[in-house]
DNA sequence: CACCAAAGTATCTAATTGGGTACTATATAA
DNA sequence: TTATATAGTACCCAATTAGATACTTTGGTG
């Protein structure tokens, strides 16, 4: 049992899916990896966030402590994002999660190709 | 770009959230490790999932080929759950989420407390 | 005959998450 | 004066996810 901010988890792992789940968060943090950006660049790189949606997982990331906020006085606005320690920290977690995916689904598709072959016989 | 099942995904990463991600999956998996639990002992070990949810969970680990069913054709009914080869290469993962997550919740914890005596000096 | 066990289904509802689109603020540039 | 750039908000609606609870199936047992 571990407790975070108001919530209970049965398993820290839990924790971690809280933190990092969702649709856009992963996605976020890997891009930031140890660059900085700009709203508008994140909104480049993520074409198919809605403002809001950007917004939102972004803030939540910044409660999380996983990711900085600078915002620069001057007009037109200017607000970079970059990963805090923690952020970073978790930067082999993903690259790990990353390739397992893509491990995953050539083998998924490898053996699918062996059941059609399978199948044509 | 990665495919999946008809679904499209920007990083693989992302694959790997949505199959492990969610409130369940991830403890469903942990759970199962290297044993072998019928549903009902699933449902001791897991006692906030409701029936639907379960079964909801466990049938789609299944179609992602990461857990395995095997049926008792007897009555009453037992049904054994395990994980698939696939299903135990994620363990590592899960491993390494868990000891992030509790580590991070240490670390928040301990920053707080740094905090809350300095606010107190 | 009535009841039990195990592994679910069925049905309805609640909560959370996600999306579309229009709008805002404001110094500077044309 | 009007337009522009940037980082968002506001508002309302759709979709997905989760939950509560009751019901089902069927051979064996008392």
């Amino acid at each position: 049992m571990i407790k975070f901010k108001n919530n209970e988890y049965q398993c820290s792992m839990e924790l971690t899916i809280a933190l990092i789940g969702g649709k856009w968060k992963a996605l976020i943090l890997w891009h930031l990896g140890d660059k900085t950006l700009r709203y508008s660049e994140m909104r480049k790189v993520i074409p198919n966030v809605t403002p809001k949606m950007l917004t939102q997982q972004l803030r939540e990331l910044e409660d999380s402590g996983l990711v900085k906020r600078l915002i620069y006085t001057q007009i037109p606005p200017k607000v970079e994002y970059s990963l805090t320690k923690a952020g970073q920290s978790l930067l082999p977690i993903l690259d790990t999660m990353c390739k397992w995916g893509q491990n995953y689904a050539n083998e998924y598709e490898h053996n699918m190709q062996e059941l059609k072959l399978a199948k044509e016989e």
